[in-house]
DNA sequence: GTCTATAGACGGATAGAC
DNA sequence: GTCTATCCGTCTATAGAC
C-alpha cells in the first residue's frame, strides 16, 4: 500500500494496482452492488474501458479485490496449535490485527459488507471466511457441542467486526486492539469453554 | 400478517396491504439497493406503477415498510426498570421476540441490511434503533464506562442479530428463544456489570 | 382504481481507433 | 496500453387512457 496508495501513478504507470486500490476501498466502503465501474474508474483516474481490460467483467474485479496478503492456513495453526487454553485472545488478536491493516482489512470489510447485503443464501462470508476459522475451531470441541459454541463465538466476533469496521462505532473503532481483546476474549472464550448454560423447562413461546 | 400474507388478494382488494407485505419482504431480503418496485409489484400481483400511485417514491415505499408494530417507549421501561440485574437477559428476551416475529421483525432486518450496505455515515441503524436503545442503557450505568459497556454489549447483541435473522446460521437461527438467551446473557450481563478489564501495559502494536 | 406507454437516467460491456 | 463511441439492458417515475 505505501507505493501505489500514495498520490497519482508517479511515473512508472502502475495503472493497475491504482485501478485495484480504488476498487478495494469502494466495495469495502459502498458494497459490491453499490460500487460502479466508473466510479472506480474516475477514482483511480482511468478510462473505464481499461478496468474491462484489464480484468474482464465486475465480478472478475471483484475477485481480484478480495486478493489477501494473509493466508489462512498459515495462521490457523498458531492460533489453535496450543489447545483450547487462551485461543479466544489468541484468535481475537489475529482476527483484529489482520482487520487493522487496511492491505488486509479493506478486502475483508468488502467481503461482508457484500456478502450481508445479499441473499443468505450464496454469500461467500460463510462459505468462505468463516468456514476457514469454524473448521479448526470445530475439530477442538467436543462433537456434540461443537456447532453451538462456535457458533455462539461467531457472533460476538461477527458483531464486533461489524460494529468496529463497518458502522465505525466511537469509541469502539479508536480503541486500542488489546483493550478490545481485554473486553471480549472472556465472552469468547466463555462460548468455547465455558459451562453449557442449563434451560430452563418452562418456555414461555409468546414474548 | 394472518389475513393478508396468505394468497392472492382474496375478494376484498386488500392491494394497499398486499404492496406492503411484498415491500417489507423483499427490503428484508435483498435490502434498499436491491429491491425493485418492479420485483414488489410482481410478487404482490399488481402493476409498478400501482405502487406509486400508492406510496410515491421508492423511498416513501421503504418508510411505509419500516413502520413497525412496537413502541419502544413503552417496552423500554419494562426491560431497564427493574435495574441493571437481570438487564442482560430481559434485553435479550424482549429483542429475540420482536425479531422472531415477522410482523415485527422483517422490517428490522429490512433496515439492518440496508443500514449495513450504506457507508458508515448516515445510517438509520445507529441514529434510530441503536440509540433507542443505547440513551436508556447508558442512563443507568456510571458515567465514564457508559460508552464502552453499552458498545461491547451492542456488539454481541449486533452480531446474534445478523448472525439468526440475516445469515440465518443452523442450529442458531432454529434455536429457541431461551436456549440463545441463557448462551449469550452472561455475555451481555458482563459488558454491563461486570469488572473493568485489565490492561497490560505491554501492548505489541505489530501483528 | 388499475393498467399501458414511455420518458429519462444509469451502468455494464464491447468494438475499434490511436 | 489507453481512450472514444456506442449498444443494450434495467430501473424509477410520470402522463394519461380505460
Amino acid at each position: 500500500m505505501s507505493d501505489r496508495a500514495r498520490g497519482r501513478r508517479a511515473g512508472g504507470p502502475d495503472t493497475r494496482g491504482q485501478i485495484l486500490a480504488s476498487a478495494r476501498s469502494s466495495f469495502a466502503r459502498k458494497g459490491f452492488g453499490r460500487t460502479t465501474i466508473r466510479a472506480v474508474a474516475a477514482d483511480a483516474g482511468v478510462d473505464p474501458a481499461l478496468i474491462h481490460h484489464y480484468f474482464g467483467t465486475k465480478d472478475d474485479l471483484f475477485l481480484a479485490a478480495l486478493e489477501i496478503g494473509v493466508d489462512p492456513r498459515e495462521v490457523v495453526p498458531r492460533v489453535f496449535g496450543p489447545g483450547l487454553d487462551g485461543a479466544a485472545e489468541r484468535l481475537l488478536s489475529v482476527i483484529l490485527a489482520v482487520w487493522d491493516d487496511p492491505q488486509t482489512g479493506l478486502p475483508l470489510v468488502a467481503l461482508v459488507r457484500t456478502s450481508l447485503g445479499a441473499d443468505a443464501a450464496h454469500n461467500l462470508l460463510h462459505d468462505g471466511l468463516i468456514r476457514l476459522v469454524f473448521t479448526p475451531l470445530q475439530a477442538m470441541l467436543p462433537a456434540d457441542e461443537a456447532d453451538r459454541r462456535a457458533q455462539m463465538a461467531a457472533t460476538q466476533m461477527l458483531g464486533l467486526v461489524v460494529a468496529r469496521y463497518l458502522l465505525r462505532f466511537e469509541p469502539l473503532a479508536s480503541m486500542s486492539r488489546s483493550e478490545v481483546v481485554a473486553w471480549v476474549a472472556p465472552s469468547v472464550q466463555r462460548y468455547l469453554s465455558g459451562p453449557l448454560p442449563t434451560l430452563d423447562e418452562e418456555q414461555r413461546p409468546g414474548e
